[in-house]
Parts: C-alpha cells; structure tokens; sequence
DNA sequence: CATTGTGAACTCATTCACAGCG
DNA sequence: CGCTGTGAATGAGTTCACAATG
C-alpha cells in the first residue's frame, strides 16, 4: 500500500527507467509484462521492480504481471511528467542547440519557452523551435514572467554560477547544470547535475582496475 | 593504508569531483587544502572526504591539510587520467559536434582520434578538431586499428545498439551512452549512461514532492 | 593544536524468500 | 499455478567520534 515509507533516490531513477521501456513495449504492441521481464529490460532484478513499484502502490495482479500502459500511467503520475513543464535554456551553443531540438524535450512534457545567450551574434536569432534567443540581461524578468519551471544551464563553466543566480532571482528553483562544476544554491532551489567528464574518470578508473559489472 | 578493502562507486564519481576542486583551488593560487574546505566547495562531508580518500592511502598531513598540487597528482593516478586515452565518437549531430569541440576532451587526456556517421552528407567532411568524419560500416576495423579505447555514442536511440555492437566487434570495452535507452552489451563491456531525461523526470518528482536536498 | 585517518555505529538500499492472491 | 507484494535479512555507503600525529 501508499505507505509513508521514504523512497530511496535510486528508484526514482529507475522509475523513470521503466517508463521509457514501458512506452518501448507499448510500441512493440505488449499489453502485460512481467516483473521478470521488465527488469531483464532495464538490467535490474526482478525483485528491485517490485519493491520500486511497491513503495506507490499495488499496480500488478498476482499471477499475470503489469498492465503496460496502466503502469507508464501510474509512474506518470508519480514522477509528474503527466503535466506540461516550462523549460528556459542558457548558452546557446553546441548543448544547447542540441537540446532545443531534441526530442527528449518536445515529446514529452517539456516545454521550452525561452532561449538566452549572451552573444549578441546570437541574440534576435531564432532557434530551430523557432524561440527568439534573448539575452542573459533580461533572464530573471522574462522567465518570472513565462512562469519557467526549470532552468538548464548549458553555458561554458565560467559562466555557469552567475546564471543560477539569476534564475534564482527570477524564481526558478530546478536547475539542470550541464556544466562541469558545482553550483551554489539556496536550499529552495533543486539541482541535478550533469557531467560527462565525470562519467569519463569513472570509465578510465573501471578499465584499469578491471571493475567489471 | 591502501587496504584491499572494496571502494564504493560513488567514490570514484567525489574523486573526479575533488580533482576538478583542486584545479580551481590551484588557479587560485591555493597551495593547501583541508578536508573542511574541500568538502565544503564539493557539496559534501569532511569525513566523507577524509574516508574517501582513505581508501587509497594517506595523502593529507595532520594538523595541515592537503597538498593541492599532490592530491591532484594521486587522484589522476587512482583514476588513471594522466594518461592518454583514445576516444571514438559516433553521430555527428549536434551533441555530437558539441562533445568533440569541447574543451571536456582536448584538456584532459581524452584524445578524440576517430568520428563516425552515417549521413552521407557528413562522411568525408571535417570535424572541428581537423578528424574526417568515416562511416560507420569502417568503424569496427577503423577502431581496431586505431586503438581507440572509449567509445562515446550520439547517435539517435533508434541506431545505438547497432553502434555499440559494432564497437565491441571492435574491441572497444569502454562505452559512453548518450542515448536515453539501455544498451546490452557482454560482461567484458563497460557502459556509463548519461541521460538528461531521466535528470529532467527527477527534477519533476523533487519539484512536487518537496524533496529539499 | 588543528586536522587527518579510521574503526564502530548508523542509515540507506538491495536482495531474499515466501505468504498472498488472481 | 505463476507472479506480485512485502517483511526480514543482508549488504553497501555514510556519519560519528576520537585516537594518532606532524
């Protein structure tokens, strides 16, 4: 049952897993899975499933497995990408760009409404989305004025402290850093941080100390 | 003392984040450092710090603190990033572009020697960095004989698993996905994922669950 | 005497094992 | 009968607290 029980970190994560190769096998045209195979999928176990699964509420039925689309519903529900979410993008270079067209963004519920850069090369232009890139100046107004949910941070590192703040100033308390280094934030304000750098140490340290798994 | 004892992975993800503290604190003109103050810059614990670095040996000098200049030196060592590394990088779209211009690479001995793609509007152009773009029916005997140790995918969710395969055809054990699915590789194989989307989804679920931390 | 290094205590997360149920 | 749901057992990772020491 919906117990108050506090839900580890890592199965957000996965819940999230799951939801995307649960929208896999509704396009493969499966109707049920199993906690079995659901997790062979997502190369986790089986019972790891379950207990992510249990910690929101009894989704299977006992003897069969899950309904696909009933529980991308539920876990829908759960990490709330059931609604739309206002995105706002700084740094208009590679990333970026990269980003506003990505259909990880456009597909699901992210919505991205605002663009900035301080290039004034750059700043007028129009984006493949067809979003006018402002500039850095008039962040903290504008994305208090768009109601921006989150902020994502794809500028040089340099920069990348100043432009938390001003997201902080103009309200935005989720913040997606793409740059490699630690932003400082008050406590109201989320950040999840993404650094391939990092990922690449990880890899050298596993290949030379033959951690395998 | 460097004990046997295991080293929990979430260490190595702090030590290539102290290593990148200590070349800020370095440009600083910082000469030492305690475990306090490096905790603090890194957003963690001064035990975790300490215990951390444990596990590796005894860098620090009581009553002092921590060398900026030698701590760099042994977490490089422990990680294995002074040395060289060759890097494959395969989908030259705008991710793609972004990764192999970055300074992320060229700075650290991450040396991008080989792009793949399979545009044929891309193949024979040059990168950037000056590297014709192959195609990736080359990629398996091209990656062989470059040596290339990481394999960093770009391409679209659809062509990763093919590209991976190719890659372990290739020899190459060492995977950088940036594609939002799982790829399934033998155990001789290493992948580090890295997707935003899953970062945005737990964004969502801190933002309505008023998950502070 | 400030700060490291580290066992011991604790907290968090995963796996086990099986009762419960359609 | 097969598969879910879950408490109990185990394991991993972090924090505490303090002895060790340059």
């Amino acid at each position: 049952m919906t117990g108050t029980k506090r839900v580890p970190g890592a199965t957000i994560t996965r819940l999230s897993i799951y939801h995307r190769q649960l929208e896999l096998l509704e396009f493969d045209g499966y109707r049920q899975v199993s906690s079995d195979k659901l997790a062979w999928l997502c190369q986790v176990s089986s019972a790891q499933v379950r207990k992510d699964l249990g910690y929101f509420g009894g989704f299977g039925v006992r003897g069969v497995g899950y309904d696909v689309l009933e529980l991308q519903a539920h876990i829908r529900e759960i990490l709330s990408i059931n609604k739309v979410w206002n995105l706002a993008v700084v740094g208009i270079g590679n990333l970026g760009s990269a980003l506003l067209r990505s259909r990880g963004f456009a597909l699901k519920g992210f919505n991205c409404v605002a663009a900035f850069d301080k290039d004034p090369a750059k700043i007028g232009k129009f984006t493949a989305a067809g979003i006018r890139i402002k500039n850095i100046t008039e962040l903290a107004r504008s994305v208090k004025e768009m109601h921006v949910d989150m902020g994502v941070i794809t500028t040089p590192p340099s920069e990348a402290q100043r432009i938390a703040d001003m997201f902080i100033r103009g309200k935005v308390n989720a913040l997606l850093n793409f740059s490699p280094i630690r932003i400082y934030v008050p406590d109201c304000c989320l950040v999840e941080n993404i650094d391939f750098t990092i990922k690449l140490d990880i890899l050298t340290y596993r290949l030379t100390h033959g951690d395998m798994n």
